[in-house]
DNA sequence: AATGAATGAGCCTTCATTCAT
DNA sequence: AATGAATGAAGGCTCATTCAT
């Protein structure tokens, strides 16, 4: 029963959880969800396999947990970057700083973030929360950049747009997938039209 | 054994193939590769499992048969576009075309492209195909505006980034997924980049 | 899913579905329901795991299969004594035909009956069945016993005192518990009991 | 291991010890043996779960103690009941006695009793006890009866299947299980068969 | 070419029991 | 004596793939 769970508040506990957690969040991952089985995060985890449901109710759960892990991740540092911003605001220079940090935590998740979000299309919960996130991101930065006396007029769906761009610039230079491309130059065009949208 | 894999020549078996590649997409699209297995694959294509073998290394294939059609059925459509457009160019239209028809595209395969994306990272021939189709789609246009006399400047990076910008656009229409987004308006300053970055 | 049961009408599926029957009805019977796994029933029936559920919903369907029989073997034969009683009657030699018929199948049945009485403690479906095997009887016999001549005042109760006192005789009789008892002489006070209910 | 089971003999220990029983005893009653795990017993006890095994060899050494407290629980009326009746006996009045309290037993007990007695298939020493109450309960019944001037010709078989006469109709009573039957009317008839058999 | 029954490895999950503290 | 986290074997069930016909 999933009233059985274990909430741990010993500090052990919590390490083993967070051991789970990691080993889980590696291997989707390398593999996948559907690449990996619990024996394997059991294993990868040091722990035996019994213990993985003492911690979450199904293999589901573990998904969930390095899910919410995966959006605190992503969500603190770009939220940082505008609330931290210098004043008076170079718009350039903040278009750098939010392509950057995006490249960097792409870098970083890229793999498991793609294994997240095919879970999206027949996980209703995994879609609501990287809807949310999004939300989140945009609200946070529509909001600042109010403050920062930027022009009020659809500034929400400029800012989603401006972050949807860097994410797909991101992911491109990350994966590297296409020879042809300058990601140098394109990363001008892509800081230039943020500019141009906010200017 | 692969090597016992047929290749049909008869017009009932390739009647049976497609019936098969039918089935397939429509099943990946609705419940995705996990959710779909190949007794439910068979059924709806009204043949038996065995069969499925006959025309088919195994499941995976098919799915790279279904990524196939579904690259044939997006490419097509969006180089048409350029390769029809009337001259002398009005960037504006032209921009709306590709926007509208991506849309378009994307309300018809959106389930099926997240399918196919999502297994892009556990599979190096699907991901393969993803940027292969990219690569086409870019060059084709690239190549188009290059002879319709536009700034060949960095011409490969703009186009690029253009479909990239369209691509999310229209997925976030297609799936409306936050409602505070004014959908309209955010198309009008999706259509002023594109101007802006063929102008 | 639960649709895809095959319901095998050729002879050599009806065989193999009677097969894993076959299994389940001896291993329920020797070692109970929670002491057989479906890996044992299918190596006993000769057959793969897989195709277990190929024929059946899961294990407790096996178990509601040969119930089925088992109440089928039980009714039939004890019905047919009632019906097929000569006239005029007599009622010492009809009760006698009765113990001894239902000492037989208690003969043949008892580990089984066990097995199945016990899940109908926790399984509505099985208990279900139970009493209605129990009304089928009762009515059955009440019935041809009506149509014989008989005294009609409390003749189901009657009736259905009888079945359980001849089915506790029996039970007796098979299991040879008590070494105490002398179950000949115990037989003929059930008889004269059974006369006395029915004079 | 069996020989590390403590035989607890401080006041605390056996009060907890009892609390496990009773624990094991309601959730049998409840969802059966299969139904209930260590865990839980040890949760409705108020103990650990590692204790269980301080008190008890495992799980089925807790089914054994239970199924002993029920057997004293229900021989100790019925051997009163005897002991205690009124001189000069009126066999209706004592079968009458016998039959009330039957069914109040099988009231309390129902559940209990059928849990245990479905174990009695699969589980020797489980048997075993349920032959020795029957054994307990017909040997103290019959030497009453003959204390009390009743004829001696099979006694024995007589007490023995008076008792069974009556468990059966409580049983029916208490479940209830068949609408068609008149309980009550059923009920004289078994009393007109115990003073028939004890007159 | 075609059928669909059959295979069996593999997966998620449970739970009686043990063990470090 | 006591805790409850940890173990790991075992079980029910699925499904990609094969095979007899």
């Amino acid at each position: 029963m999933a009233s059985n769970i274990r909430v741990p508040k010993q500090e052990r506990s919590i390490e083993k959880k967070n051991k789970i957690i990691q080993a889980g969040y590696e291997l989707f991952s390398e593999v996948g969800y559907y690449g990996t089985n619990t024996a394997e995060i059991a294993k990868r985890a040091g722990v035996s396999t019994g213990i993985v449901y003492g911690y979450f109710a199904d293999k589901r759960d573990i998904l969930i947990c390095v899910l919410e892990i995966y959006i605190d991740n992503v969500y603190t540092p770009l939220a940082d970057i505008v609330e931290k911003t210098p004043r008076p605001v170079d718009v350039r220079r903040l278009a750098l700083s939010v392509i950057d940090k995006t490249i960097a935590l792409h870098t970083r998740y890229a793999k498991l973030h793609n294994t997240l979000h095919s879970l999206a299309t027949t996980d209703e919960a995994v879609n609501a929360q990287f809807i949310a996130l999004e939300n989140k991101i945009t609200e946070q930065m529509s909001g600042q950049l109010l403050k920062l006396g930027f022009d009020p007029t659809n500034i929400t769906e400029r800012v989603h747009l401006a972050m949807n761009i860097v994410q797909s610039y991101a992911h491109e230079t990350v994966f590297d997938s296409h020879s042809y491309i300058d990601y140098a130059a394109m990363k001008d065009i892509v800081c230039n039209i943020l500019v141009a949208l906010f200017s």
